[in-house]
DNA sequence: CGCTGATCGGAACGCACCGTTTCGATGCTG
DNA sequence: CAGCATCGAAACGGTGCGTTCCGATCAGCG
């Protein structure tokens, strides 16, 4: 009886590339009805019809997981603002970043990882190798920009960064990932006219 | 035989004092030798000789034992410094926090309430209701002393409070608790020199 | 004085998940 | 055509969660 659904198996020595987006949507569905309190990779086999061996061949940790389905969420790829003044751009990026988070199964997917990487050491690798640096480009992205225009030293550049992505971090662990102009307003006019030259 | 190790049990209806600070102990020790990883209820009955109907009786939710266990650590109470600038009392402030965390069991108990809220609820009340207010307190001492001198707008306090919070925490949780008086002085000038009022 | 009732440690429960192993079937690749 | 990495399924042992039962303990109350 040909008329059941196609059961996806082997499609020879090589990786099939229907199993690992079958996968990743699973994840992504996962994350976004039940959060990373949901989250377990029997869960997402389950859904995506594949096996665990498969799940655990392909990415190794929980956190590989979860950090791939983040940037494979396409609200997650924050646009760099460019409207010339630092204070402004801030407060865009930040409201991208909340937004992004509210609005799809990426925030979910950060709080796992960053829970995942306080209990496991090879969690903590990915975040700091895979995650951190392709995350942090927007942020480091408008803060060289201001550095060009004169807005900003150079020299404070990363600790800014450090600043503004603590605080973005901050409002996700603790839940507040709502649309709160005035704090964010107030933060980025902070940090713009933050200087860090010794006196 | 009354040599052998004395069992503690009931005391009657009322609670055991010594099993109480058994426990918490107990709890202190496994997050100083394995981290939050290693945390478990089973293991912390196990040293402590206690139950975990026990545990469970009083410390409800795992976030309420973490919290509970960073605040009797007598690291984990931070002095309020009080040198008359601001930027040299964020900096003192800091490496108090960060050498806290460092040189205690506290910092794993935190780092696991942080990821214990990412996936239960229950958690998150206790973050916000228990922890929070209580661990802030030194921040929001020292930025409203800033205020009384004249050094910060009073409207800042709150969200020069957030980013100075969401630095340490992000540092916490990326693994990097070290002494750093570079990055820590110039976040601390950062801050010190930061206004938000609209221009 | 004796009863009530909350507490204690211990043991075991059902459930869920982790990460791994084994299996037979599949179908490129050389 | 034969080797071999892949696939899904099933099951494994281990661990932890949060709960339930048990018998023993003893302060407080009538």
């Amino acid at each position: 009886m040909p008329g059941e659904k196609d059961r996806r198996r082997s499609i020879g020595a090589r990786r099939n590339p229907a199993t690992e987006a079958a996968v990743l949507a699973a994840a992504r569905e996962v994350l976004a009805e039940a959060g990373y309190a949901g989250f377990s990779v029997d869960e997402v086999a389950r859904r995506a019809g594949a096996g665990k061996p498969t799940i655990y061949r392909w990415w190794p940790n929980r956190a590989d997981l979860l950090a791939e389905v983040y940037f494979a969420d396409r609200a997650a790829r924050i646009p760099e603002p460019e409207t010339g003044r630092l204070a402004t751009d801030l407060a865009a990026l930040a409201r991208s970043y909340l937004g992004a988070w509210r609005g799809s199964p990426a925030g979910a997917a950060l709080r796992g990882l960053l829970a995942e990487a306080q209990a496991n050491e090879a969690a903590l690798v990915v975040l700091w190798e895979r995650f951190l640096p392709r995350w942090s480009e927007p942020v480091r992205g408008v803060l060289g920009e201001a550095a060009r225009r004169g807005e900003v030293e150079p020299g404070d550049i990363e600790m800014l960064a450090e600043l503004f992505s603590g605080f973005l971090w901050l409002r996700l662990l603790t839940g507040q990932t709502d649309d709160d102009r005035a704090a964010i307003d107030r933060v980025a006019r902070l940090l713009a006219s933050a200087r860090g030259r010794k006196v």
